[in-house]
DNA sequence: GAAAATTGTGTTACTTTTACACGTTTTAAA
DNA sequence: TTTAAAACGTGTAAAAGTAACACAATTTTC
């Protein structure tokens, strides 16, 4: 194979921030490094990426290894390359989030990674410029949730819209009028009434749905355009 | 300065969309390749990111030395990395898109690069994945446009409603409705009526307006939440 | 069986959107 | 000078959607 006649090969990484809920609240994925550099402090999960391996791939490669899931819901949100973002050796950074169903992943693979669920209120100092990446992904979510449904990403199978509303008030940081959130979420016709209750309820017990697999696929890009049908 | 042992240092390029607007039509400025490899074919304009260079500064540097304007609206896309998307060496590519004012850009800097205005009707072939990129590129415009005010950037400083009319039915292929285009733009109160009017006419003229800068940097992320005012 | 907590559904006022109509300005041809 | 054609600016009523609030039903605990 030719080359190109260029000198400037660079280190790739890869860093994700994975986000679940609980039922309460917005947690992250964080790693207390067991590992050279920065020992014992906070930062993402990451990885390099291989000569023979796509970016997605490694993408799923990392995400795999740290919770033992496959076909998770990811999204790239931006590539960090300041020249000394890392003091080691100038390290680009292709950096993604995540969204995971908190009770489904695989505790050991998490455990093998040293990786913890922290509330993303008492998120730590993180290394290099992580704690810029969390920023931005935080916000990435808050944005893309707002208009597209993919907070059923974060909860079970089934679940009831009391639960979605939390997910909701904790990715927003407010609380929502209960019956305007019901409304909305049940006229996207995006739920299947299963029939079933949450027993866990000590009062009322609440309707248990599903997703529409079907919709949310049809729907995911059905966001408030500017150019709404009227304006044709 | 340590290293990391680590062998994977891969060549990272970085590839410009650049959009523009006649007044009539949507353009992209393509590179007709003089060089290797693919000389010849047509491809978008691109360089690689320099071992001592922030990957924001070599964006910059790309986007003066085909345009020869500096602060332009440019946002990164996506970063493509599969293993064979260029056949000479593995290559990352961080794709971005930049919207200019057609009008402004140096076309003695386009014509040292070979670069032509090309309406994306008309699009030509691209080499590697370039076509895939312009696809992406064009999702996220209209993504993007249709709920932040960022098609300002494709027009001169004084523009009337019809113009950026036709500039939104060029984004989305599609004719609007004048009045109601006038009204929901002017609600926005993001322009001001500069108390000329566009001469070029040959019919009644039009009101110039220019962009009111300061409330153009608040609103621009007032977009439409999922979570509307109500909910809270 | 009453109280407390939570859930499901309903109602009305208000705002925004949609789908149109009409009058004005300008140039060019009659 | 008048008239026709084209494009621009503003208006309006019906429909749809949003916001703010009320009430009834379910379940456990006391």
């Amino acid at each position: 194979m030719k080359m190109y006649n260029h000198t400037s090969r660079i280190l790739v990484a890869l860093d994700c921030i994975v986000f679940g809920f609980d039922g309460e609240a917005l947690k992250l994925l964080l790693v207390k490094r067991n590992f050279e550099p920065e020992q014992g402090k906070w930062s993402l999960m990451g990885g390099f990426l291989e000569q023979d391996e796509d970016l997605e791939v490694a993408t799923n490669r990392i995400l795999y290894d740290l919770t033992g899931l496959k076909d998770i819901y990811f999204e790239e949100i931006q590539t960090f390359g300041k020249v000394n973002r890392d003091p080691v050796e100038r390290t680009l950074s292709v950096c993604f989030f995540a969204l995971i169903n908190i009770h489904a992943h695989d505790q050991d693979s998490a455990k093998s990674q040293n990786a913890f669920w922290i509330n993303i209120e008492n998120k730590p100092e993180l290394i290099f410029d992580h704690n810029e990446m969390v920023n931005v992904a935080l916000e990435r979510l808050r944005y893309k949730a707002a208009l597209h449904p993919i907070g059923f990403e974060l909860l079970p199978e089934k679940f009831t819209i009391p639960q979605l509303q939390k997910l909701y008030e904790a990715i927003y940081q407010t609380p929502l009028d209960r019956r305007n959130f019901s409304r909305k979420i049940l006229s996207t016709n995006l739920l299947i009434d299963t029939g079933e209750k949450n027993q866990q309820s000590a009062t009322k017990k609440a309707i248990l749905y599903s997703l529409d697999k079907e919709k949310y696929q049809n729907k995911f890009n059905a966001f408030h355009y500017f150019i709404s049908d009227s304006m044709r």
